[in-house]
DNA sequence: AAAAAAC
């Protein structure tokens, strides 16, 4: 169902001559063979084969650039990407600085709330970490800190240009209008005040469409990146839905098993927390608990927090499935289901934990509660999943803010396998001269395997770079450890394997190098998403121009409902492979060079 | 073929 890269390559010559038809034509003209579109790279288990041969000293090196540093424009999801990414960076390294400045306690559902994440520190300490145990850990403390950090850059100006024409598809019955402001709904005081604390302006499209859908109590099935404002968009019907309805009588039983009323599941470990923490911001003095669960980390401390009590539970589904297989969560009272990155769970083989999580375990059925499905594809086991797990539900697709289509400046480059690592010294040092606005212009290395990013990693840092790396074989206190030290800018690369490439929102990271290529194409489009996050554009001003508009054929996904009863494809026709980005490849047509001086194709 | 994810 996914496409090759190859294809994507195919794809781009459309509409990126310059960078992609340089690809395309190199491979025709060189290898002349009978796979003309193929892309040059090969992976490492293909190389030294002789058939083969004619790829075989060649490899990919492709660097999306967002090319300069911190553009002063900055888009509204700076709201919710970068001011929310910083703030939450800040949460969890550094809890420091008094939750003084945030206004008075308000009155919440159920009183004070208890104390949100005190204990996950134990087993990873955090510098100045939360120690308090009598109160809510005040999510914003740092905010007013980075916010400074970046004046001047943040807040003088919100792109909320690159919003208006991004192209929305909805349909199913009875489609909810969208809102353009967060006041129209009527999402409770508390959760105003937190929209406000956010520093949330206006709704991003996603969350103009998903909110009223949600709190119409309509299920949904959504096309929408993280740093879409994906994440708010569900959390913000959730916790309205708790406050608004009556406490469910607290089970007096001194059962230790932890129900709550919302579970949000997510494929990686880090997505988790990241999503845990913006939650927690939204949540903040409303008494509404939100807890994370995920493997590679003691359990103790998560069932500690359960026991406290929790609205919003979210996990990854390994460590959910443990946990209720000892009856310590229990799914009965679930009444919001969100699923996050739903492709990505599948191609991760999820699939039958996930069915068991939802129709195997004690969660009320579809219908009885309110289901959000996020996914970047519609393959047919989404679909499958789709119409298994949610009930009469509209579908919403919206295009990308910060789409590999405009605001992120793209190059390839082809270099000799045995050339790689010089030239991504030659980028690293290009890059570092840039960084005129300061020490955070974080550059995101991708590499294919676990060892390569070992390697790499190494290797960089015996070079000279301050490098660090996450992978799978990292231990859970490492990857999380080199995510804030990427974060936080003392270690401005890092290395990684795809388990960074899809849905992590990291502000700044201005530089994303594909030092191997992915394998499929919606790889590379999650990957180079980690740049010119919340509609930045791209060095040299490219924001805004090319900007597909009104969305052509392959924008979104398709409702396969749709196709269903028009008697045409059936099955899979249409609306699978990797449709679901505002667009293809192709961007802005800025190179945005890194300073080298080097032309777009080394090939000519 | 690799990556991710529970113990």
């Amino acid at each position: 169902m996914r496409s090759s890269w190859a294809d994507s390559v195919a794809n781009a010559e459309e509409s990126a001559p310059a960078t992609a038809a340089a690809a395309a034509n190199g491979s025709v003209a060189t290898h002349g063979n009978s796979r003309p579109t193929r892309s040059s790279y090969v992976p490492p288990h293909l190389r030294g084969r002789p058939a083969g041969a004619s790829f075989d000293t060649q490899a990919g090196l492709v660097a999306p650039a967002q090319g300069g540093p911190l553009p002063s424009a900055v888009a509204q999801p700076s709201g919710q990407g970068a001011a929310v990414g910083g703030p939450r960076w800040a949460g969890i390294v550094n809890g420091s600085g008094g939750g003084g400045s945030v206004g008075a306690p308000r009155q919440g559902y159920g009183g004070g709330g208890g104390g949100g994440a005190e204990g996950r520190g134990a087993w990873n300490s955090r510098p100045g970490g939360w120690d308090r145990r009598d109160r809510e850990p005040d999510p914003f403390a740092k905010a007013e800190a980075e916010e400074v950090d970046f004046e001047g850059q943040e807040n003088t100006g919100i792109n909320f240009d690159a919003y208006e024409d991004i192209p929305v598809e909805t349909s199913g019955h009875d489609v909810p209008a969208p809102v353009n402001t967060f006041a129209e709904i009527d999402l409770g005081d508390a959760l105003n005040e937190n929209i406000r604390r956010c520093k949330y302006v206006k709704p991003t499209p996603v969350q103009r469409y998903a909110i009223p859908i949600s709190i119409a109590g309509r299920d949904l099935m959504a096309c929408a990146q993280t740093g879409s404002g994906k994440t708010a968009a569900f959390c913000f019907p959730i916790i309205s839905g708790i406050l608004k309805s009556t406490r469910p009588q607290q089970r007096s039983r001194s059962t230790r098993t932890a129900c709550p009323l919302a579970l949000i599941l997510s494929p990686t470990r880090e997505l988790s927390v990241q999503i845990h923490e913006e939650a927690r911001k939204f949540a903040y003095q409303t008494g509404v608990r939100v807890v994370v669960a995920y493997g590679g980390a003691p359990i103790t401390n998560q069932l500690r927090e359960l026991e406290r009590g929790v609205e919003i539970l979210v996990a990854t589904p390994g460590r959910l499935m443990d946990l209720l297989e000892r009856a310590r969560v229990s799914l009965q009272m679930i009444r919001y289901l969100a699923l996050d990155e739903a492709d990505r769970m599948l191609d991760m083989g999820f699939e039958p934990q996930i069915r068991k999580i939802v129709e195997g375990m004690d969660m009320p059925q579809r219908g009885e509660r309110q289901t959000m499905l996020f996914s970047a594809t519609f393959p047919k086991e989404i679909q499958r999943m789709a119409a298994d797990f949610l009930a009469d539900y509209i579908f919403l697709a919206v295009g990308r803010v910060g789409s590999s289509t405009d605001l992120i400046a793209q190059r390839v480059e082809f270099v000799l396998d045995s050339d790689k690592r010089s030239y991504l010294m030659d980028l690293l040092h290009a890059q570092k001269a840039n960084e005129t606005h300061g020490k955070h212009a974080l550059t995101l290395v991708f590499v294919e395997t676990k060892r390569g990013a070992d390697a790499l990693e190494d290797w960089l840092f015996r070079n000279g770079f301050p490098a660090t790396s996450i992978h799978g074989d990292r231990t859970q206190q490492e990857r999380e450890h080199a995510l804030r030290s990427f974060k936080s800018g003392a270690t401005p690369i890092l290395v990684a394997t795809d388990v960074a490439a899809r849905g992590l929102d990291i502000p700044h990271v201005a530089h994303v190098i594909n030092f191997d290529l992915p394998n499929d194409i919606d790889d590379y489009v999650h990957r180079i998403g980690r740049t010119g996050r919340a509609g930045k554009s791209g060095y040299g001003g490219g924001g805004g121009r090319n900007r597909r508009q009104g969305g052509g054929a392959r924008f979104g996904g398709r409702d396969f409902r749709r196709d269903r009863g028009s008697g045409g494809g059936g099955g899979g026709g249409g609306y699978g492979g990797s449709s679901g980005y505002g667009g293809g490849y192709g961007g802005s047509g800025s190179s945005s060079g890194y300073g080298g001086g080097q032309s777009m194709s080394s090939w000519d």
